[in-house]
DNA sequence: CGCTCGTTTGATATATTTCAAGAATTGTGG
DNA sequence: CCACAATTCTTGAAATATATCAAACGAGCG
């Protein structure tokens, strides 16, 4: 396990906390203090299953990843995306048991946190556990977002919605522009996301595309005009909170 | 603002932490000396608006709230319902601005926190800011449930699972049995809920009736056989994480 | 270079919505 | 406590967004 260090592969989670919350020199040595084990995960590869018990909980380093539930009928429902400095199993690490499944997206590289080590370093050091929250709290706004887009938006506004959520988080993480960037779900798993038929989503792509508000050569999207697409996918950003992210030393 | 007592207001959401984490003698004290102020409220009245900066934290004392956002396109789109005991705006005055709207279904009362004095509470006694986030993270799984419901389940099916939520959770509050119990809200509410129209919400709830798995008068619901229910309505109780709460005192 | 996975397109089916109006229940002012 | 108004619930018929089924096309991979 490794020790507290610049390069430490912990660092993009203590970037994305300091931003919810002011962290001293100790709580900073404390997190990237914390033991790990790093686990190179394929695309597809399961991080938690529904039903486990997690005793790690488990930080995003490199990849994207989702969560997602399988309901009765057999049908997936993409509930939410991750990428590198999200923590993609506080949730089921610390209710105890797995809700959720989260699989990976692409391959990537995921930290392994002992659950303990976390409800030790939250008991020491109150704003780390302060922070945590904020993360979970965030989490949960996106979520309810995702229930109205699923429920009261129609196809076209529903993926113009993701597109616009996906292309400023990308940006957000320091791994593209909003502008132009590369998707990194398959057709398949944005109808998931979306609650459609890929073969509607096809269409719908296609149609924005037709009209002009992005462009597309395989997964690399092109946003020409921003405000357009964030109006046709009623897209307001409050929901991701980012206002509330103090500002940022220049990533690395 | 009122001295801590078994009759406190602030009783019910004691019993519900304390049935997240432990929490010793101090802990239950200070949160029974939370400052309040008791506010009534009528049906249909906001607690807190979509975009306000909250002060206070609503804590529900009595009668039933909903989360709810409007859709760009004017369409309602509820994401969670509430009722005694349930702090209805943690998430909204912990994260600065709040991102969706809490209106009262019914009259009711609820105990108005400021929101600084939580924030010294969960600093100075951590295990009650381990309960808070526990509760955060309940309702997060709550709204994950909701995404599948409204994304990947049919009109049938969707109402069935949230009959069965309602139930369940009236019971766990002591509000009613999940054999009978009584439905706070309109057909078009629960339109709003599930994301269908009150029509098709009407049809359903007939047709659930007609296949003997319910019995309505007015707003008065009795479950003639909870597993067959929950069967239809692909409803499995996880979620809500019952499990993880701890023995309790009777309520009084 | 052939296979597999992902994307694209077309034709048809269907669950749910929309529109409309009547019946029942609840609330309210006199 | 009644009568009237306003919701809420119920039912029917027609419209439509999205799903389903099916097949061809394209691109990356061993």
């Amino acid at each position: 396990m490794s020790p507290p260090s610049e390069s430490s592969p912990l660092h993009p989670m203590l970037r994305k906390l300091q931003g919810w919350q002011a962290l001293d020199a100790a709580d900073c040595e404390a997190i990237l203090g914390l033991p790990h084990l790093m686990r190179p995960l394929k695309a597809g590869q399961y991080v938690v299953w529904d039903g486990d018990r997690p005793q790690f909980s488990g930080l995003l380093v490199s990849g994207f990843a989702y969560r997602h539930k399988i309901a009765g009928s057999g049908a997936r429902q993409i509930m939410s995306v991750h990428m590198r400095g999200d923590v993609v199993d506080l949730h089921n690490s610390m209710l105890g048991v797995a809700d959720h499944n989260v699989q990976m997206i692409t391959a990537g590289e995921v930290a392994m946190i002992p659950v303990e080590a976390i409800r030790e370093l939250i008991a020491a050091r109150p704003a780390v556990g302060a922070a945590l929250w904020f993360e979970t709290l965030v989490d949960g706004s996106i979520f309810r977002e995702w229930i109205v887009n699923v429920g009261r938006r129609d196809s076209r506004t529903r993926i113009a919605h993701l597109l616009c959520e996906i292309a400023l988080r990308l940006e957000v993480a320091g791994l593209g522009e909003r502008s132009a960037y590369e998707m990194p779900m398959t057709q398949e798993q944005l109808a998931d996301a979306v609650a459609l038929t890929p073969v509607h989503v096809n269409r719908m792509l296609m149609a924005l595309g037709a009209d002009g508000l992005i462009r597309r050569s395989q997964r690399h999207i092109t946003v020409a005009d921003w405000d357009a697409l964030a109006k046709v996918g009623d897209f307001d950003a409050r929901y991701l909170h980012l206002d509330r992210r103090r500002a940022q030393p220049v990533p690395a």
